[in-house]
DNA sequence: TTTTTTATTGAGTCTTACTCAATATTGGTC
DNA sequence: GACCAATATTGAGTAAGACTCAATAAAAAA
């Protein structure tokens, strides 16, 4: 009596696009629902295949979480890359990082959500490849830091990897905050405040008005000394 | 043939105690494993019952998981505000937050990664209270900043808020970094670096020193012209 | 003691990650 | 163009775990 099911396509597709296609459901439905709500069946359906299709790519579901976060990531990186090279100064380097971050944190909320809850809470082993691509991230950041110190931009004190700490978990609160009130987010002026309470804090002390204050030392010094010179006569 | 199964006494116990001794398994569990990871028979059976009486106690595995947070947070809120109260002054007290919040995350590490990877993701109305906590509990800190501001010690174009989101981002991503790094953690050192990098940049500029020296310099200029002056009759 | 109330149980449902043997599709070979 | 080996794809099935509920036993009330 039913009519038969409409008998799906069975095609065979280059694995290389098959694959991308899968992955590009994925970071959807992730990026939607969360990792946990997220089901695989949906990202079959979406992907246009069944769930054990998706199984012959990715050996699990935390896999092709993995995978996904992988694309991520680089794709992040790259970016930063390119930005870094484009701008001189530690100041504003740090500033690029800081506003590049909190744009790309705005635009893919969903995403770093994710990413944000799900890499983080596990140490497992298996998860090295997450950590490894964390590092890089923010090592482009921690050199920054580095190179400022050495050049005498910032504090000699400074642990850069603890204000990369600061730096990216202050971000990442600030973003946080604007998600659960709801109220909209002026990433540029967010990022500038988070930039200015930062490098005030880091950046050697403006040695200008000092040093003025120094040569006017100096010339009084050798006013002092020449009028002595001149009483003692 | 089979011994009949070691019969549990099912015991009835006063409501409160039950449902006390279902929270601290959960706790247990819950830091332990995961919240994902963690399963509800598991606590009910540390805590001594069944399955089903778990959820006679508590709505779902969420609601428990939450009411695991409350506990936690009115525990943090409390010694918060204590110590807050014992402590002097705009500096000292950003101090003390700080290293109290970066000591119970080190203690409570596993809670504690549960709390932040599990309530933050969900914007889901029913984690109202949890949100509501959380407020609670950087308002002290907020509020510190906020009578610094107003007091003068700290700079009169901070936003608190972000800076409050600085400091907890940073000490979150700090320890963080310890527990993947597996390095031990010093609390006190970090908690010092990471004060250091926050008060240097939201303190006013110690004016002391500069206004000192440049009242000096202007009266030392008075001072030698006028000497020049004489000499020159 | 008897009755009422309700805490506790445990068997069962449902959802979802994951497996695997069967099957369809393709690219290569003649 | 026909056949074959290789393998991508399938979908039914398993396992685990969250959650439900009617039955049952313990405590409280009468």
């Amino acid at each position: 009596m039913s009519a038969p099911a409409p008998q799906r396509r069975r095609t065979r597709r280059p694995r290389a696009e098959r694959e991308a296609e899968i992955l590009a459901a994925a970071r959807e439905v992730f990026a939607e629902q969360g990792y946990a709500a997220a089901a695989v069946a949906e990202v079959a359906s979406r992907a246009g295949v069944v769930e054990g299709t998706v199984y012959s790519y990715f050996e699990s579901k935390r896999a092709l979480l993995i995978a996904v976060m992988r694309g991520f990531y680089e794709e992040l990186i790259a970016e930063t890359e390119r930005g870094l090279q484009a701008v001189r100064g530690t100041e504003n380097q740090l500033r690029f990082v800081i506003r590049h971050h909190l744009d790309t944190f705005a635009r893919d909320l969903g995403l770093c959500r994710v990413i944000v809850s799900e890499a983080r809470p596990d140490v497992a082993l298996y998860d090295e490849a997450i950590l490894e691509l964390n590092r890089r991230y923010t090592g482009l950041a921690l050199r920054v830091l580095e190179e400022g110190v050495r050049d005498g931009t910032l504090r000699p004190d400074l642990v850069p990897s603890v204000i990369r700490d600061l730096l990216y978990g202050g971000i990442e609160h600030a973003v946080w905050r604007f998600v659960f009130t709801g109220a909209p987010l002026d990433a540029a002026a967010v990022a500038d405040q988070l930039a200015d309470a930062l490098l005030s804090g880091i950046l050697v002390r403006p040695a200008v008005s000092t040093d003025a204050t120094e040569a006017a030392v100096i010339r009084l010094e050798r006013a002092v000394a020449r009028l002595e010179s001149r009483i003692e006569d």
